[in-house]
RNA sequence: GCGGGUGUAGUUCAAUGGCAGAACAUCAGCUUCCCAAGCUGACAGUGCGGGUUCGAUUCCCGUCAUCCGCUCCA
């Protein structure tokens, strides 16, 4: 059911508010789309885990937030704007496109000879029809901006399509002031922008996204064991937080086909299941070699070096890069958790019950508070309650309509704990906590409340 | 960007060259109401622009969005 389980989240997202097509009123834009009031809860929750695995519960990582727009020089350096673009062409016969280079390359390679310049011999592969090509076209993958009063190439800008650079830059900064050495981190999370041809599969590829990155600098030597420690850390921490590990895998990037920054890559892949897609890439991690530093180092004349004063060696660390995709994160983690069981409704029937097993941690809201109907002596014990608790965790407070009904739509949105405030804690001031995913049952004090919630939403 | 499909309440679907309907959802109210119950009521729609026509949601053109494919890899 991956496709109707897709199609079930995303209308979910809308209508729950989890997320919602950028710009509507005017038609929308495919480029982006906004988070809503639970969208962003559970977005900002998952960065807040991100950011605790990877930085504050670590002393060998810091986190960093550069700015999106860096001196064009950046990206002249990071060799974005030589290879970020690609040379299209299109057949003039069946008017498929084509990169230029890909077909080139796999024509030689099928003759079994070296390249030759050129595509006068090279059919097309979907008429095959020969050589009949518009002239290849860059199609840069950044976007860009003008900066200041004249739009000439002094002003000529970039929008970040990484974060990575952004810590690259700040290299030197951050190992000084933050007084670490290699092996050691810097982590960012922040937006990005690529000029993707295709944007779709709802949230999965856009133009503008969210990134959580870490870069770690170590010894030369040492990449590879770094390598296969954080391949391990970062599929654990998926796993930890509630992803089935059925539904990921690891993917090896072939050799031949490595980012010009890459010595090896291999991306955690999740099981997407949108249209032609089955696994598709969550998280990318890199061994960037020495390459990023050593090219900022060539450009900008700073010594971006490290001096070991053990060994008495100076080197160019490696580095070893887990980049996420957060808002591709948002997507997954909604995926996973959504489900749906059967619970008896108030005549004993049997029906559908639509719930989010998201992890605790990662819910939007936390606890809700309900008054078992809405009546003058039971409200306000609810919205005291309700404010009480607002002050540790996400709260929302329902007094609308049928109990089962509101029950189920905190089901919906994940919410782990419901809180019911009856006509008995009126004489004996305890509640009925209900829990999400078992829908079990427990009288709880008033006074206790807190302290059980406490013990049971450890760590958010 | 190219080829093909699709655009009707929040959602899922009807209907029509001449007043656009339903279900569910939402909101208000009633029933001491613990798992989507019942009853009453309310809000709410032809993506946008142009053309043909006495009249267009319907036919035509454009545009925007979306789905499938080529390509993009967080």
């Amino acid at each position: 059911m991956p496709a109707d389980r897709n199609d079930a989240v995303v209308n979910l997202s809308k209508r729950r508010g989890f997320v919602y097509p950028s710009s509507e009123i005017y038609g929308g834009t495919r480029s982006a789309w906004d988070y809503g009031p639970l969208g962003v809860e559970l977005k900002e929750n998952i960065r807040r885990q991100w950011w605790r695995a990877m930085v504050t519960t670590r002393d060998d990582i810091v986190g960093i937030d550069s700015a999106v727009i860096l001196a064009p020089q950046v990206w002249e350096a990071s060799g974005h704007v030589a290879t970020f673009s690609d040379p299209l062409i299109e057949c003039l016969h069946c008017h498929r496109r084509w990169r230029a280079d890909h077909l080139e390359e796999e024509f030689e390679a099928r003759k079994g000879r070296p390249p030759e310049p050129g595509l006068a011999d090279v059919p097309c592969p979907n008429c095959g029809t020969k050589g009949q090509y518009t002239e290849p076209k860059q199609f840069s993958g950044m976007l860009r901006t003008y900066l200041g009063p004249v739009e000439d190439d002094s002003a000529l800008h970039y929008l970040r399509p990484e974060t990575a650079q952004g810590i690259f830059v700040n290299f030197l900064n951050v190992m000084t002031t933050a007084r670490k050495k290699p092996p050691f981190g810097i982590a960012q999370t922040g937006k990005s922008f690529r000029n993707e041809i295709t944007p779709g599969n709802f949230i999965f590829r856009t133009r503008e996204f969210e990134q959580m990155e870490m870069e770690f600098f170590v010894p030369p030597a040492e990449d590879e064991k770094w390598f296969d420690y954080w391949l391990e850390q970062r599929w654990n921490w998926y796993v930890g937080l509630g992803i089935d590990a059925d539904n990921l895998r690891y993917f090896e990037h072939p050799k031949e086909k490595l980012s010009h920054y890459s010595k090896r890559t291999v991306d955690i892949e999740y099981r997407f299941g949108f249209g032609g897609t089955d696994f598709a890439e969550l998280e990318g991690i890199a061994n960037r070699t020495d390459f990023d530093l050593t090219t900022h180092s060539q450009h900008s004349g700073a010594d971006l070096t490290y001096f070991d004063p053990e060994t008495n060696e100076r080197y160019t660390p490696y580095v070893v890069e887990p980049a996420a995709g957060l808002t591709r994160c948002v997507l997954a983690f909604l995926l996973d958790a959504y489900a749906e069981d059967e619970a008896p409704n108030a005549k004993g029937v049997l029906e559908k019950r639509t719930v989010l097993r998201l992890d605790k941690r990662l819910a939007p809201v936390k606890v809700a508070v309900l008054p078992l109907s809405r009546n003058a002596d039971l409200s306000p014990k609810a919205r005291d309650l309700a404010a009480a608790l607002r002050q540790h965790w996400t709260v929302e407070f329902d007094d609308a309509q049928a109990i089962g009904r509101r029950y189920r739509r905190q089901d919906e949105i994940g919410t782990p704990f419901c809180v019911t405030v009856d006509f008995d804690t009126l004489e004996d001031d305890a509640v009925t906590v209900r829990d999400r995913d078992s829908m079990a049952q427990e009288r709880v004090s008033l006074d206790q409340v807190e302290a059980y919630l406490a013990a049971r939403l450890v760590g958010v």
